[in-house]
RNA sequence: GGGCGUAUAGCUCAGUUGGCUAGAGCGCAGCUCUGAUAAAGCUGAGGUCCGUGGUUCGAAUCCACGUACGCCCA
């Protein structure tokens, strides 16, 4: 027996379901019922377990398991293994947040190794946690037990034994300490989530290292990054772009006095030349090293009138508006506008009138000027006279700072374009090798020495005077560079300048550029990358991301892989303390036993993390030397690269392995990842297998890509965390229902942003969970009101319609024990409009099938939202009457109706299942399960698609939808035409519907007649065939189907450009024009099909039925339209008998109203009693009363003399009426 | 500065190899249907298809230039 069904409830019904799953452990009959199938590899990239989920985590956590949910069902095996990213600098921001701690000389205070368990145990409570949200979001994965995690996390760095019992063997209890156990999480031995702190992972990461090691791509570079004081640490090129914000620096415009001779002294004034350099830095002007300038760029030579000196600098920028445009707009970026205080900027023309005006002496060319040479700004800083350089660089310990004051050639980038050009500055550029990037490479290229004058504190070394301890971007230190610039007579101007510069993502300060030493690998090998990146597919397609990837492989540099932080990779480098090129690379844990000088007993126990592997020294080959290891950590996008290598056990289960490798998907929020992880993941797969095939399609890493954007908040923009913007994850959960988010995720282009809600952090709330209500989130965050008009709109259009149809049946095959197991009627006895529905179900079928194995989500659920809209209202609204017959046993036509809707919905359950899985949950047990299973197979038998179909298999009915298999079309009940026809007929009834409205025709009010023509036979027979439908639909009393309106309806007929054009090409104007004023008898066989010659303006014109478009036009007494060549013409005429059912059909559907409106069941009978004054409405009764009584089981309809206070006033017709019922 | 992309109704977006009177959803107004559903359906108002030029019988669509915005890279 069915359950009865009431309000749909969605959240209360999502927790009974996780009820469900979890008490007949569903999950796990699932991964019994697949294993050992043939593989469907899905890969997970790893969410970073630092923080609680939000909404914007569940997106792709969506697209995961929908995927994964479509393949099992088709019976493929899945490995379902989450995968949480564990190690990096956004956990360390968070533990130094959590300990208090500022700087790093403050954690190793601390202790590095307690530092080092305390990110650990972070990371297992976030893990906890968002293992916690993915479950509640019905997120299938083999998860562990997230009490499990959080005893290990307490545990972390005791050395007390913990019991743990992995997912894949719930029988096994494993005792060891926590870190060993941790160490392990994920093998695929245990199951469960990976974490790429786990030691497979790092040591996936030492073979990666290893074969780049071998060949010659791994070493040690100098080079200028962008680097934060306080975090201790160079950025990558990945980092930097996030952290870019407008600031205002104060630059200057600096003069470099030119000397023309040896021991030439200078002296301001009269005839002395100066370069004019200018830098929004002023501290980099202490390590000038040189001055660039453009060779083919023209230079103007200029006398200041104050004291006759002479100035060079580029002609453009004499009177260049300089940052006009942003002045007036700003930077790109709304937030971006030009900040308040700044005035605008002069231009180098305004500086000099200011200051007496000037004259132009002449033009010269840039490679005029080079190798001239000028005296530095801070010649008298000791370093700027240190042999070879700071550091000092042995190749060029013939100079030094002072010595290579020269002007030289700017050159040109790797593109071409030239790095000096006119424009902001001054055309010379000031160089300093140890303070840029591109004065960094230039200096090279020129032989300069280079000045670093920073230290990892973003500090001032020793060397710099009274600079040394400073810091570089504090303003009193550019306060200073100015002050001693002035007292120098060096300074032409100073002026707030404003420019988008770098800050560090972390702790908002300036960065700095600082020389650094780093380890690189040489990426010179991208072409092998590209390769193998053309052997994926991009999905969408429309964001072009093969492009995208393609394009940052050809421009990104050596990879930098090295940080100077704490808690991440220990790099497998050992090196020679005294000389840098002696180094080695591990590939392993046991190479590096087997190398191991010292340090091993007290490394082992622990895992290979600093502090604990940093105490191995291994002695070099090459030179006998003890080499330690580099103090660096990995960067992180090693760690999350690996695991299509490390979670498929590429070292220790090879055959595994190789069964699960390639992926065939990967999906991620793609806006950042082309440079991050997909970049990462393709050269990892390329360099593993390079000594394995030359061929890029077995190097991949994965087969397909799924991207999507951002989740914004309701007006588009991104919602933050600190302003209470942020939607979490239970919250969104909990108010809007997770069956309803899953649908506007799946549903959403993939390609743009999804706008999803707003939070309203003035609007506490408390939320009903699985476990009780709560008013916090999981992490202790006060819960507020989310509100979505997207899920309000889904829930309107998908959810709601489904619920009901699903209701509607239920309700009322409990009231007439309709009992599924019956046998079938069969397909071909039913009425057309059920095999219409069976064939457009078997079309969804194989429309969605084709959509989700395209991974294309959002096609599959706009087919299954038009089927449910075309089943609720086209197939149950026009079949209603069919389900409340009244009983009997032989109603074939009933029992038809019910068998058809029944296959629907089941089958609906499962072709939902994937995407909606909680709801296609509770429908599926109440439609399928609450019968008892031994009758289930008779019913399934027959013409019911699906796996039980024709099987006789006497095995139970599955106990869960998702223990169904998938759906597959039944082609024999298929039926396209019909599908066209019921389609014709659709149009037919909007149309019709749109000509009542015309002539202001309720529905309930009979017409006499609807003519129909058309201009394909097609048309015509769907018509005929479903001519009662059209009948009944739009309340006509006779639907005619014509050759010809044209009795009553004027033809107009007009040109067929697409046709017409090719045939006639500049007679087409002619033929737009006069085709449709032609007489219309000469065009009325082009609608029985037939050719047509015409003479227009002395052209003889042939024209075939599909050159011309017949519309229709002004009627008589009749309204008609046209629309895709069908012609209607809607007879207005009211005789008194039709006047009269219409007031009997409103008389009806107000007592309905009644009904409902007390809340009458359906079966209960009723009494009316009514007034009114109006004749009319007694003659309509006695000739009406015996439908109405039938129609609203009513006993009796009772004529009263008076008004009582339980009647409502009603119109009926146009007469007014007071009704009241009450039950007999 | 370079590359890629986008520009269509108040908002969010479709619009096929060039073809008629440019569409949908939301919002707004009106009407209608309802014995499952205050769910929905229909109708209407609302458009410089970013601008200028070109190709063509014909351009939202193709081409060129410009403008604005987005993304990526410098």
């Amino acid at each position: 027996m069915f359950q009865k069904v009431g309000d749909a409830e969605f959240v209360r019904g999502e927790h009974e379901v996780l009820k469900l799953w979890d008490q007949q452990a569903i999950f796990a009959k699932l991964r019994q019922k697949i294993a050992g199938k043939q593989p469907w590899s899905f890969l997970d990239g790893p969410i970073t377990a630092n923080n609680p989920m939000g909404v914007h985590h569940a997106w792709g956590r969506t697209y995961k398991d929908t995927f994964q949910r479509y393949w099992a069902m088709n019976g493929r095996d899945l490995r379902h293994q989450n995968g949480f990213d564990c190690q990096g600098l956004w956990v360390e921001v968070e533990v130094e947040k959590q300990l208090g701690l500022g700087a790093k000389s403050q954690i190793e205070a601390y202790g590095i190794d307690k530092f080092v368990h305390t990110c650990k145990q972070r990371v297992l409570k976030y893990a906890a946690i968002q293992t916690e949200q993915s479950i509640r979001l019905g997120y299938w994965m083999e998860w562990d037990d997230p009490q499990q995690l959080r005893k290990l996390a307490a545990a972390i760095g005791t050395d007390e034994t913990v019991e743990f019992s992995p997912p894949k063997l719930p029988e096994t209890v494993i005792r060891d300490t926590a870190e060993a156990i941790v160490a392990k999480l994920g093998n695929p031995d245990w199951g469960g989530s990976y974490f790429t702190f786990s030691t497979e992972n790092n040591e996936t990461i030492w073979t990666f290292l290893k074969k780049c090691f071998e060949r010659g791509k791994v070493y040690r570079g100098h080079d200028v990054m962008p680097w934060s004081g306080r975090g201790g640490s160079a950025y990558s090129q990945m980092e930097v772009a996030d952290g870019r914000k407008l600031t205002v620096h104060r630059s200057c415009f600096v003069r470099f006095p030119l000397v023309r001779e040896e021991r030439q002294t200078v002296v301001a004034g009269q005839d002395q030349e100066y370069l004019l350099v200018w830098t929004t830095t002023p501290w980099t002007l202490t390590s000038n090293v040189a001055a660039a300038v453009n060779p083919e760029l023209e230079y103007v030579k200029l006398r200041s009138k104050r004291d006759g000196g002479i100035y060079y600098f580029a002609k453009d920028n004499l009177d260049f508006q300089r940052l006009a445009k942003e002045y007036k707009e700003g930077f790109g970026r709304p937030e971006w506008m030009w900040p308040a205080g700044v005035p605008k900027l002069k231009t180098i023309g305004q500086f000099f009138k200011e200051i007496g005006g000037y004259e132009i002496e002449g033009t010269l060319k840039g490679a005029e000027m080079i190798g001239w040479q000028y005296l530095g700004p801070f010649d008298d800083l000791p370093a700027q006279t240190i042999a070879g350089g700071v550091p000092c660089d042995p190749q060029l310990e013939q100079k030094n700072g002072v010595s290579c004051h020269r002007v030289i050639d700017g050159g040109r980038d790797f593109k071409g374009s030239a790095n000096v050009v006119a424009g902001e500055g001054t055309g010379i550029v000031h160089i300093a090798p140890g303070c840029g990037d591109v004065d960094h490479q230039l200096g090279k290229a020129a032989e300069l020495v280079g000045i670093a004058p920073l230290g990892e504190d973003g500090r001032f070394i020793e060397g710099f005077g009274e600079f040394t301890g400073r810091e570089a971007t504090d303003p009193a230190t550019i306060d200073l560079v100015l002050t001693r610039l002035k007292e120098r007579q060096l300074l032409v101007a100073d002026e707030k300048y404003p420019h988008i510069y770098p800050f560090c993502w972390r702790t908002g300060d300036e960065l700095v550029f600082r020389l650094v030493d780093e380890w690189f690998i040489n990426m010179d090998w991208r072409e092998e990358i590209m390769q193998v990146t053309d052997q994926i597919r991009w999905l969408p397609d429309s964001i072009q991301g093969g492009e995208r990837e393609r394009e940052w492989l050809t421009n990104m540099r050596d990879w930098m892989i090295s940080k100077k932080r704490f808690w991440g990779l220990a790099l497998p480098i050992w090196v020679n303390p005294e000389d840098p090129t002696d180094f080695d690379v591990m590939g392993s844990l046991a190479e590096l036993k087997t190398r191991a000088v010292e340090g091993w007993a007290e490394f082992e126990g622990h895992t290979p993390h600093k502090p604990w592997i940093d105490l191995v020294k291994i002695r070099s080959e090459k030179t006998g030397a003890v080499l330690s290891r580099v103090p660096d950590v990995g960067n992180p996008w090693l760690d999350a690269g690996i695991v299509s290598f490390s979670t498929l056990g590429f070292n220790t289960h090879p055959d595994y392995w190789r069964k699960w490798y390639p992926a065939d998907l990967v999906t991620e929020c793609f806006p950042g990842q082309f440079r991050n992880w997909f970049y990462s993941l393709l050269s990892m797969g390329t360099m593993m297998n390079w000594d394995r095939t030359e061929d890029p399609v077995e190097k991949r890493p994965f087969k397909t890509l799924l991207g999507h954007r951002l989740v914004m908040n309701e007006a588009g923009k991104p919602m933050h965390k600190s302003d209470g913007t942020a939607i979490w994850f239970e919250e969104a959960a909990e108010q809007i229902g997770v069956d309803t988010m899953r649908w506007m995720y799946l549903a959403q282009n993939p390609s743009l942003d999804l706008r999803f809600g707003t939070r309203h952090p003035d609007q506490p709330v408390t939320l009903e969970t699985v476990k009780g209500p709560t008013n916090l989130t999981i992490d202790g965050v006060a819960t507020h009101r989310v509100t979505s008009t997207p899920a309000d709109e889904t829930r309107r259009m998908v959810m709601i319609p489904l619920w009901n149809s699903y209701a509607f049946f239920v309700n009322y095959a409990r009231l007439d024990e309709f009992d599924p197991t019956a046998p079938q009627v069969p397909v071909a006895n039913r009425p057309e409009i059920d095999r219409w529905l069976l064939s457009n179900l078997q079309a969804l079928i194989s429309g969605m099938r084709t959509a989700m194995e395209d991974y294309n989500s959002s096609e599959a659920a706009r087919l299954a939202a038009t089927f449910i809209d075309d089943l609720s209202s086209w197939y149950i609204r026009r079949n209603r009457r069919r389900f409340w017959r009244s009983k009997d046993a032989n109603d074939q036509d009933k029992l038809a109706a019910y068998q058809s809707l029944h296959t629907v919905l089941v089958t609906l359950t499962k072709l939902l299942a994937p995407m909606v899985p909680f709801l296609a949950e509770r429908m599926y047990q109440n439609l399928v399960r609450s019968h008892e299973s031994s009758h289930e197979n008779g019913h399934e038998n027959g013409h019911e698609s699906g796996q039980a179909a024709g099987t006789g298999n006497p095995a139970e009915v599955p106990e869960s939808v998702h223990l169904c298999d998938y759906p597959t079309p039944d082609l024999a009940l298929l039926d396209l035409d019909l599908n066209e026809s019921m389609s014709a007929a659709q149009t037919v009834v909007a149309l019709g519907h749109k000509l009542r409205d015309d002539a202001d025709r309720r529905v309930r009010q009979p017409l006499p007649e609807l003519r129909i023509s058309t201009s394909s036979l097609l048309q015509r027979e769907a018509i005929e065939r479903l001519s009662d439908l059209i009948r009944e639909e739009l309340n006509v009393k006779q639907v005619t189907v014509c050759d010809s309106l044209a009795d009553i309806v004027k033809y107009v007929y007009k040109a067929n450009l697409k046709t017409l054009g090719p045939k006639y090409g500049k007679l087409l104007n002619l033929l737009r024009e006069k085709l449709p004023g032609v007489d219309g008898r000469l065009m009325e066989p082009l609608r029985a099909g037939q050719s047509v010659r015409v003479t227009l303006d002395g052209h003889e014109i042939e024209l075939e039925p599909a050159d011309v478009q017949v519309g229709t036009e002004q009627a008589t007494g009749w309204v008609c339209t046209d629309d895709r060549g069908i012609q209607l013409a809607l007879s207005t005429e009211l005789t008194p008998e039709l006047l009269r059912e219409g007031m009997a059909r409103d008389f009806i559907r107000r007592v309905q109203q009644l009904r409902k409106d007390a809340s009458l069941e359906i079966e209960s009978r009723i009494r009316i009693a009514y007034q009114t004054d109006e004749p009319l409405v007694a003659e309509m009764l006695i000739e009406w009363g015996e439908l109405i009584r039938g129609e609203t089981l009513a006993d009796q309809i009772e004529s009263m003399g008076s008004i009582s206070t339980a009647m409502e006033e009603v119109v009926v017709g146009e007469a007014k009426v007071h009704i009241s019922i009450e039950i007999v």
